[in-house]
RNA sequence: GCGCAGUUAGCUCAGUUGGAUAGAGCGUUGGCCUCCGGAGCCAAAGGCCGCAAGUUCGAUUCUUGCACUGCGCGCCA
């Protein structure tokens, strides 16, 4: 059990003796300064009103009681105004080694989520074009947040929207087409002759690229009717440039269990099933010839368009009608990754969810700020149209797939961030990764080590190493943070964010590093001593792996 | 003009339900034994937490105003 829960079910069962229950805002917090102790508890302090006690004296009265009611308790002092500072015996916390060896893989897993499913949409970028820097950032924090989410006990579906029945889509059936046909006119030596390409295109090579591998295998394309000629260029560059997506994901260590395709979502008759609940409910009207939603009326700025006058549907219609889709399929709690050039979108997503007939709460949008491509400090300009972007693959090619994902997520989502591509190769502490990365292999070098000298007496024995041995203060420390582990684990889950992660795993592996630097592990002569922290060592290596595994960041036996 | 986010050490950033002397890395300066992996460790210097009021035992944290930065504000997606 964890230290904090620990105390805290101790703490309410003296309060309880007093005839009180335990106050809302009370709170068990390690101190920021080691010197007061493990654990301190504001309770006396949160109670004093309540209880119409001087907060000192209360303090007091539930220090006597707390340290006689177990023998986990080593010492209770009070401070300052009124807090309980814990320590709790080294016996207790040298139990965390078992704890980890007993849970393994699953060390840090919470009952946050347990019976509730979740669902987290990301990266569904438009099939127009490769994935670049700031989808990565996207599929960085969703996937993760999949993962976070799973060992809190969400059932949990990451899924990608695809935005197939929009106009982006002609464009790019277009951009092909005109592009073929360019290569076309070459051939024939007309090339002097043809009209610029358009300005509304996609200007990127790949459209070439795309345009040269349909005509070899179909010289006649060019010679089909215009409107024939886009679809097929649109059919076919569509799954050309989605294998790309697919591809790059895959090797970003990204995975989505649910593609979802917004064509079959209108070729069903969803979104018109949709539009008329909201008339039903007399949240859509008619007005100029348009079909409209009073988002107003659920803090929106101003209403907005469902069904365009010409007829057409506007982005939002279908996207109305796909949250209902997720609903319908059982969501508990739905969360969205966006970019954060969309947050003005959040208003009416969120009116639209009310008018679904959902809670606030079932709904959550994680904004991802741009990233700011450079190299040695000078910008890389990005644009899908201009076709100058740096690509998602072009990246993980240069700085690898742990270093660009770390890098991503030691950071808060909703800030912006400097990527620096010669900054990400860098093997300093400009860029962690390596520092946590080594503080695993540096674990699994000793035991190597340990087992060629045959000192390593817990290998051959079993788990049976005498962990009273570890008095020292640094493994203590490493004792503490391992206890924290869950809880940091739960807090990423319950505010969805995978940075409480990094910023943890930083702090273990420093705690880690400083542990070797200070003390021998491997002793021949005490081989009870070194068995004992080979044992603690197993156990933070496990800590460490689990939370890379969060982050989908390996963790290497050597580097 | 309106809305949303941000402003913390020279630089890049943590700090979530209000707590004790505000943290980390980088950079700078100075150290680390013929020893388990130096991608490491130790130490020092470095701060009006954007500014100003308010709320209370107590504010980087909450409220209001102001300044600056970024992003949005379409019958686009």
């Amino acid at each position: 059990m964890r230290a904090s829960e620990h105390l805290r079910t101790l703490l309410q069962t003296i309060i309880a003796e007093l005839g009180f229950a335990w106050p809302a805002k009370a709170t068990i917090e390690p101190p920021k300064d080691k010197r007061h102790g493990d654990l301190a508890a504001n309770c006396a302090l949160v109670l004093a009103k309540e209880a119409d006690k001087n907060p000192r004296q209360l303090a007091e009265e539930l220090a006597a009681k707390l340290r006689a009611s177990s023998p986990s308790i080593a010492e209770v002092a009070v401070a300052g105004p009124g807090f309980l500072n814990v320590t709790f015996s080294p016996a207790f916390w040298q139990g965390k080694v078992a704890e980890v060896e007993r849970t393994g893989e699953r060390f840090g897993a919470s009952a946050l989520g347990v019976g509730k499913k979740a669902q987290v949409e990301f990266v569904s970028a438009n099939p127009t074009g490769p994935l670049h820097i700031g989808h990565g950032r996207g599929a960085a924090v969703g996937d993760s947040l999949v993962r976070i989410l799973r060992l809190a006990g969400y059932e949990t579906e990451a899924e990608y929207y695809i935005n197939d029945a929009g106009k982006q889509m002609h464009t790019l059936g277009r951009s092909v087409w005109l592009r073929a046909r360019e290569l076309a006119a070459a051939q024939n030596g007309a090339a002097a002759l043809r009209p610029p390409f358009p300005e509304d295109c996609y200007q990127g090579e790949y459209i070439i690229d795309i345009a040269r591998d349909m005509l070899a295998a179909n010289p006649a394309l060019t010679g089909l009717p215009e409107a024939d000629g886009i679809d097929a260029c649109y059919e076919y560059g569509m799954k050309v440039i989605f294998d790309g997506i697919r591809q790059d994901l895959a090797d970003f260590q990204v995975t989505h269990d649910v593609w979802f395709s917004e064509r079959g979502l209108v070729e069903r008759g969803s979104v018109e099933k949709t539009l008329a609940m909201l008339r039903g409910t007399g949240h859509a009207f008619e007005e100029d010839g348009a079909l409209w939603f009073n988002t107003t009326a659920f803090g929106d700025d101003k209403n907005r368009v469902l069904r365009k006058s010409d007829g057409s549907l506007t982005y939002f219609a279908s996207d109305i009608a796909y949250h209902a889709d997720k609903y319908a399929r059982g969501f508990d709690l739905v969360i969205d990754v966006w970019g954060a050039d969309h947050h003005g979108y959040i208003p009416r997503m969120r009116a639209a969810i009310a008018a679904l007939g959902q809670q606030q709460s079932a709904f959550e949008v994680i904004l991802v700020q741009l990233v700011n491509l450079l190299r040695e400090g000078e910008q890389i300009a990005m644009s899908t149209r201009a076709g100058t972007f740096e690509t998602l693959a072009d990246v993980l090619q240069e700085v690898g797939t742990d270093a660009a994902r770390f890098m991503f997520l030691s950071r808060k989502s909703d800030s912006k961030l400097d990527f620096d591509l010669a900054l990400v190769k860098q093997r300093t502490m400009d860029n962690p990764v390596y520092y946590v990365q080594y503080a695993h292999a540096r674990v699994e070098a000793l035991h190597r080590r340990a087992a060629e000298r045959g000192i390593d007496a817990a290998a051959r024995a079993g788990n049976d190493a005498d962990l009273a041995l570890l008095v020292e203060s640094a493994e203590l420390d490493l004792l503490r943070l391992l206890d924290r582990f869950p809880q940091v684990a739960e807090d990423a889950a319950a505010n969805l964010a995978p940075h409480f992660i990094s910023y943890y795993l930083m702090e273990l592996a420093g705690v880690l590093h400083h542990y070797y630097a200070a003390h021998q592990i491997l002793d021949a002569n005490n081989p009870a001593l070194t068995s004992a922290r080979l044992r603690l060592l197993r156990a933070v290596a496990q800590a460490l792996k689990n939370g890379l595994a969060l982050l989908g960041v390996s963790a290497p036996d050597s580097m």
